[in-house]
RNA sequence: UGUCCCGUUGUGUAAUGGUAGCACAGAAGAUUUUGGUUCUUUAAGUCAGGGUUCGAAUCCUUGCGGGACAACCA
């Protein structure tokens, strides 16, 4: 380890979370030998979203502070709802979230075997049994969390018979539904998943990795501690509504060791409260139905809360672990404000994006005492906030196109921009000062005609006369179109609960995708996709090129702050 | 009318028996070739009652409030 990486990791541990002190005190007590590992453990069953990156951040944090290492795990147990299209984006995702995981992916399902062992393990201690009921019957003898449940009739089926039935399951003789594999734990706890649990069921469906080798599937209260346990990990970390599993996930990892040796590392669930963004939908199945139903346009949409979506919106990977970073970690539900999420694009982006000249809403403004047909190239600075980014020239004409909002009529006192005999500042060119302007039969401002003073062009001696305010443009004739994508919220509603029972169109914001154009350098085409500009005064614009469109395409990231709309409003 | 978990400014999160701090959001001001950025200042909090203690956000207790759990999902 390097000076600088222990530097590093001293300093995250100046923000020690509640789980960093439970796994100090594992370490401290010498428990796993010293070790830790943990593990990230998605089901491939749709897109990572910005809810995984704060468990991300948590599990591989956790494994760079002890100096570990973190397992990528694919909980796969269900062949019926994942994909390898899901198993390819997660790892994609991972990775450009910046993070390494511990040698190869990880999959459930290659612990099928092992399962299956220690299932047959259990039948033979008489603690597992086969119940041919449907799951109806099931359901109903289960009780409530208030009411005690009843033993199922084939609770007392002999081990030899529960052996003979539980190898025909796996050799694919029952239908679906028509058998399931059970715990034998206490139809009468007060912790419902300790009622007699299903360990397998029966579904005859192709997986997306052991084929067909397996009709029956265990489940995930069976399948994950025991993966933990085979992987080795120390601490599985995981989200608040599995702490009544947590007693389960406990009683198989002891039924499967009577007898054994005690093992060095022994596996320990702790969990945290997952993470709400308010305006936000984070669930999968409701992510799902949006993807399915065409109401977005893919998983990478950019007004979805995926890693995809985000990336394509322009959010960087340093923004989004900063995010994970501010949100912390705690027991207690929480719903995180979005501007927080917005100030970390922000706070990265400022420093990061260079500043160009866009015009979303034109409007011509002539310089009369400027000659036509010249053309002057004007020097101006890539970004205020990072030297190292340099200057470039950007033509400069008699006339030039400048946002319609930045010209008042009848200005009011504190309006800092262009109005009748108003002077202000084209950025890196000369002050202009207004003389006249035309409207059109709907008194719609159609051409603004200035006057330019020579003596205050940019970077001159006499240049730093003070004006009012500074403008952006572009040189009519030296600019191109671009198409503008103006994304809002897909979401209105603020109370994420809102969208549990209820149909989650009426929550849907019609306005969240707005096409639109806007005139700008030229040279800001030629970018790669996902590149990143500051259209000055207006927000953060990412490039994304897109084939159906014939012009260059630009994402909007995130506006800036605007103390001026705010104080009119 | 169960079991488990959780209650700290508007929103998050620290303080682990010893000065209630930080960030976002808000307000005010300064700087600014964009009203952005940067800088300064500022308001606002321990769910309630009782107990232990020299001292309680922290420990105990009783309420109150919120959440999770009754998928052959994870």
């Amino acid at each position: 380890m390097s000076t600088d990486n222990i530097t590093e990791s001293l300093n995250e541990g100046a923000k020690l979370n509640f789980i960093f002190q439970d796994i100090e005190k594992d370490l401290i007590e010498g428990k796993n030998e010293g070790k830790v590992l943990t593990r990230f453990p998605p089901e491939p069953n749709g897109y990572l979203h910005i809810g995984h990156a704060k468990s991300l951040c948590l599990n591989f944090g956790i494994a760079k502070h002890f100096n570990a290492a973190c397992n990528l795990r694919f909980d796969d147990t269900n062949p019926t709802k994942e994909e390898v299209e899901y198993v390819d984006s997660i790892e994609q995702d991972v990775k450009w979230l910046g993070f390494d995981w511990n040698g190869e992916p990880r999959y459930a399902s290659d612990y099928f075997q092992q399962l299956y062992d220690w299932a047959v393990k259990l039948i033979n201690d008489g603690k597992a049994y086969v119940d041919d009921q449907s799951a109806e019957e099931i359901a109903k003898q289960k009780g409530t969390p208030n009411e005690p449940g009843i033993n199922s009739t084939y609770r007392k089926r002999s081990i030899e018979e529960n052996l003979d039935l539980f190898e025909r399951m796996k050799k694919g003789e029952f239908k679906e539904g028509e058998k399931i594999l059970r715990a034998k734990i206490d139809m009468a706890s007060s912790n419902m998943h300790m009622r007699d649990p299903i360990m397998y069921r029966i579904i005859h469906k192709q997986h997306h990795r052991s084929g067909d080798s397996w009709c029956i599937y265990p489940m995930y209260d069976y399948a994950h501690g025991q993966s933990d346990f085979i992987e080795g990990i120390t601490h599985s970390i995981c989200t608040l509504e599995f702490e009544v599993h947590r007693p389960l996930y406990n009683w198989f990892l002891d039924q499967i060791l009577e007898g054994e040796s005690q093992p060095k590392v022994r596996t320990r669930q702790i969990e945290f409260a997952r993470l709400n963004l308010n305006y936000t939908v984070m669930s999968k199945r409701k992510l799902l139905e949006l993807v399915q139903k065409n109401i977005v346009l893919g998983w990478d949409d950019p007004r979805m809360p995926t890693i995809s979506g985000l990336r394509r919106r322009g959010y960087t990977p340093e923004s989004i672990r900063m995010f994970a970073d501010k949100v912390g970690v705690a027991k207690r539900d929480n719903v995180i404000d979005v501007s927080l999420l917005e100030f970390c694009i922000r706070e990265d982006l400022n420093k990061k994006s260079v500043r160009v000249n866009a015009v979303l809403d034109p409007v011509k403004l002539i310089i009369t005492n400027y000659p036509e047909g010249k053309t002057e190239m004007m020097e101006t600075v890539n970004n205020p906030e990072d030297e190292t980014a340099g200057n470039r020239l950007i033509p400069f004409e008699r006339e030039v196109y400048i946002e319609r909002d930045d010209f008042m009529e009848n200005p009011p006192k504190k309006f800092f921009r262009l109005g009748p005999d108003l002077e202000v500042r084209l950025k890196s060119a000369y002050i202009v000062k207004c003389t006249d302007f035309k409207v059109d039969d709907d008194g719609l401002v159609i051409e603004i005609y200035c006057t330019y003073d020579p003596g205050t062009k940019s970077g001159m001696a006499q240049s730093d006369r003070k004006v009012k305010g500074t403008l952006h443009w572009v040189a009519a004739n030296h600019c191109v179109e671009a198409e503008v994508r103006l994304y809002d919220r897909l979401f209105m509603d603020a109370e994420p609960d809102g969208y549990k029972e209820v149909d989650f169109k009426d929550f849907l914001n019609p306005d969240s995708l707005k096409i639109t154009t806007c005139k700008i350098e030229p040279w800001t085409i030629q970018s790669k996709p996902l590149t990143t500009f500051q259209f000055q005064r207006i927000g953060y614009f990412c490039v994304d090129k897109d084939s159906t469109s014939e012009k260059p395409v630009f994402n909007k990231t995130v506006g800036l702050k605007d103390n001026w709309t705010k104080k009119t409003n």
